[in-house]
DNA sequence: ATTATCTATAGATCTATAGATAATGC
DNA sequence: ATTATCTATAGATCTATAGATAATGC
């Protein structure tokens, strides 16, 4: 006898106050707002629960009855609940290594690259109002239901590393090691997760901060910034182009 | 019915297994490790666990059987799990604020103390083999229970702030956006909690790349830096000595 | 009497399954 | 027949308390 919380939903709202607007199936018993895609409305539930409260910390019930489900009804959507992670955490990653892949088709020097995966990499967590990235290091996602969101996030990793790798033999770059200096980069990149304030900033500004922060870290000659910022500035931009 | 685990202590080991060094007390049923100081093996174990599992994820059976003890001994030495987690996270940054208010006393260029204050944040996290950093932000630690911890939390900022401040009225440091200075700043410091590879580097390696990038972020000359650097280790030399 | 442990247990969860029910489509 | 929901519930936890027990100290 310790825990506290006497509520429940007490009585399951008859029936008849259904109001959901899906065509098919039996009415929804609660109200919650949703306008209507469950399944996605249940992932961003759990992003804003999972992010909040971490992942053991969220319950399935918590996440359902935010969109007006009751806690079995979930399961329809996803199988389980470690399910629901994996494609969240999927979903958060594969914008970037989408990007990286659209830099390695075009010609510019590494630190332009660079730039412009770094800037897209934060931006796109920037964006987004939840923040699942710390998320990835629990051991709940060290099962094999996870290999697919390792192996983009080896990708990634690897992208970082290559074009460090290029603008160092280069020239462009400088470091003390190389190894080192990666997880660093890597880091910085990350960084944004720890802020507690992003959300009073422009995502576009914080990128483009982080970005900074990447490229005086690793040129060698600093003032060379400005020039790589506006190249790599033209080569996000191609890549908009180029998938719209 | 859904979960697993069939597994538990079966039988309790009879009481006569007693093996503790413990001069007090009942002897203990089990025999896992521990060079007795339970409390202090309580916060070791915590720490472990809560950073692989999660805060919630961490039941306090895993916590008290990884240290020899039945679930319920454990509130022997904590109230909570709740003050378990504060403690913890005090413990962590308590020696970094210490580290600002040994600066404050010192003479030096705010780049040197800025330097020297990052540098020694990072050392103390990197040497640390657990990761507490990212259970600060969940929902948990909101209570008022932690309100110690954040005032240290926001006591270290503020001291980052400040230093930041006296760099750029100086013209020692140059950014587009003290604001959003600020948060790169404290975000890179950070960042070595989001490395997985945190221990394949020596923690005062580590600790030099990360603070060299925040001052290369910062400072106007960027070719001001090694002497930064030397300044600071001076500084940080100056204060163990002191402590000592 | 104090300290450190233990066993037993209350009461509140939690995830997932089973199977009913309602709406629609064929 | 299919889809989307619901209620009910199994069985496994979880935190914390109650109160017994053993060792030591006064």
């Amino acid at each position: 006898m310790t825990p506290k919380k006497p509520e429940r939903p007490a009585r399951p709202a008859p029936p008849e106050a259904a109001n959901g607007t899906s065509k098919l199936g039996r009415p929804r018993a609660s109200g919650a707002v949703r306008d209507d895609n469950p399944r996605q409305a249940i992932l961003v539930a759990a992003a804003e629960l999972f992010s909040r409260s971490g992942y053991a910390g969220t319950s399935t019930r918590a996440i359902a009855e935010q969109v007006g489900l009751r806690q079995p009804s979930m399961f329809h959507y996803f199988r389980t609940k470690e399910d629901l992670l994996a494609e969240l955490l999927e979903n958060l990653i594969t914008p970037t290594t989408g990007l990286l892949d659209g830099l390695e088709d075009l010609d510019a020097a590494p630190a332009a690259k660079l730039y412009a995966l770094t800037f897209g990499d934060v931006l796109n967590m920037a964006s987004s109002d939840t923040n699942m990235t710390t998320l990835q290091f629990l051991n709940d996602a060290r099962t094999e239901r996870f290999d697919t969101f390792w192996a983009l996030r080896t990708q990634l990793f690897d992208g970082y590393a290559q074009l460090i790798s290029q603008g160092l033999k280069s020239a462009a770059f400088a470091c003390r090691d190389e190894t080192i200096a990666r997880s660093v980069v890597f880091g910085i990149a990350d960084s944004v997760a720890l802020w507690e304030d992003a959300d009073s900033f422009e995502p576009h500004e914080i990128s483009t901060e982080v970005a900074d922060a990447v490229l005086l870290f690793l040129l060698a000659d600093k003032a060379a910034l400005e020039t790589v910022r506006t190249e790599a500035m033209a080569l996000i931009r191609a890549i908009r182009k180029e998938q719209s």
